[in-house]
DNA sequence: GATGAATGAGTTTTCATTCAT
DNA sequence: AATGAATGAAAACTCATTCAT
């Protein structure tokens, strides 16, 4: 029997998911909390996916897309007067923070690490999709910016940490300090 | 009264639960892996510890501890000569990853960050302690620096986000690039 | 080697389980708690006694005794003025409650039932040599009464139940009711 | 593995627990033990039940419930010839013995007062509940009783007495005689 | 398409008991 | 006389997965 997979019930699966894992963590979630956040039984939840790992796949793919679409956005919306302090403030104190995933992000990353190498993979290679059009973004905020490459992969690796600052509750020193600080970096020197 | 623990059994735990969970992450060992890699029973396994949750507390301490003192080490050896490039080369390019303990100091955050508050108040307050040390460093490196407190806490997001590519393994833009680009920051602009 | 026991170590783990016992029940106290409670080792306990059922039939006998010999002193500083009401009272009221040892009666007796022949023999003996003094006691009190053996007989049961509502924290009616309402079994009728 | 879908899964367990419990107590069932007296995996244990405690529950309430039916249907059959005799009778002799269930009331006492509140509750709740329908056949049977609230509590403590009787398969005067004591309780004096 | 009963291998944890010192 | 390190068997509980319906 061919399976006609219903796409709206894969959508519900995936968001509530994503709200679990966001509140607990991936390997705190079992297939009964999702089947009852569903509303559906687990044996649904087998005939949309294979397994737990195929569920989490899916959850990373939809993570790193709907980051890239809403920086994105921004930028389109912004391009007119892309200060670089309004570039880094909507990269660092909206970056993670503000798509309200630092949790899932470092969750998810912990998923990948743990020996799932195509879950690795995949969300490298969309993560580095990503700093390529971070870098655009770059250039149009930072005029005389020498090596924009370096410094979009700085601003993943700030992303990163900042998501782990982000979940951890740590003392953050506040995003003015933290943009005065990068900022310099883009900026002309004697 | 006092118990005489046998330093060296504990010892011998933390160091194969730190290799495990360098390996495979907290939450894939079980204390049935611990036990037997220690070739003890697991009752004797609680006796000296009496949770899991325990010894990963323990993991912890160890982990920012270490992390701090061959920091420290370090810089003492080098005061006569800290260039900026030294300095931050020792960061970033010997940071976490020199210690091999990328993959484990993600694991303990994400172990924090699934709800353990005493976990994760310690993490965070060993973590600040280092930041502070890491600010002397910053100082004696860049002499001209505005402000080391932000500088030092880029610092702690960026060897964050250093990890966080280590585990995953991403393509990375080499030290000399990343290190140009952070050195601006430290110097004097026009 | 003859051990050489000594009575105060012995008498201390005693009291210790004693109250550990009325505290939480048998089942739930480890060796670990009693050897705690008394600042020895678990290795002192073995040594005193060959086993837990060891430290619990000794608990038994003790509680029984000590139960009697509070009874019958009380009954000896009363035989002047031993009224009925007096004397149900005492039983009643102060009987297992008096002791303050109603939780560790029943737990006891649990303790008996679930298999240990040995121990349920040695407490039923000792429970009915108390009944028997307690028909002294009858005889005192109630001088018209027909036939003491069963009134004493019900007493005990009444002290059971009594130690059951006691631990269970049911809704008590009151003593005076309830000594008014035995109090008629031994008074003469038309 | 056959699967044989029973229907009757849940009452399986609890006849089979009962059994269990009426013989070694509470404490010593082991959800291994009741899983293979019901020849169901440990894991479909839980699937009816989401802990032992859960299980214990409802025994405690369907075990009172049982006791206070049958009561009551006896009342009902006997309520044209109710002399004091038989209604005393039926309380004592009959009582928590006729059922054969003494020793599981006293291992659920037991598991009540070793911290369960929830437990306790529920069961002083059902106690007290069943206590009042005591008085109703009290007033039936003793037509000149005074306090008849105070009777009904005085059986309640001779049952839960006698119980303990039961399990600790004492001395036991006979019921005669015990009929014969407490009857004059309800009989009119001088 | 969808279900939910059933599973079994896995997990963490407890604890009475032994024994060399 | 006393200890405490070590254990192993058993406990309660979890959960991804299967499959007949």
């Amino acid at each position: 029997m061919a399976r006609t997979i219903n796409k709206n019930v894969k959508q519900d699966i995936l968001k509530s998911v994503e709200e679990l894992v966001a509140k607990i963590g991936v390997n705190s979630i079992s297939l009964g909390d999702i089947a009852k956040k569903c509303d559906i039984s687990k044996g649904t939840l087998y005939y949309y996916y294979s397994s737990k790992d195929d569920i989490i796949f899916d959850i990373i793919v939809k993570h790193v897309k709907e980051l890239e679409e809403e920086y994105l956005e921004w930028i389109e919306r912004h391009k007119e007067d892309l200060t670089p302090e309004r570039f880094l403030s909507v990269i660092f104190n909206k970056g993670v923070k503000l798509f309200d995933r630092a949790k899932m992000h470092i969750f998810l990353i912990n998923e990948c690490i743990k020996g799932n190498d195509i879950l690795r993979d995949k969300f490298n290679e969309l993560w580095f999709a990503w700093q390529k059009k971070l870098e655009v973004g770059v250039l149009q905020a930072f005029k005389d910016i020498e090596d924009a490459e370096s410094f979009a992969y700085l601003l993943m690796l700030i992303i990163d940490g900042l998501a782990i600052q982000e979940v951890m509750q740590g003392k953050f020193i506040g995003d003015d300090k933290l943009i005065e600080v990068v900022k310099k970096i883009g900026e002309k020197q004697c």
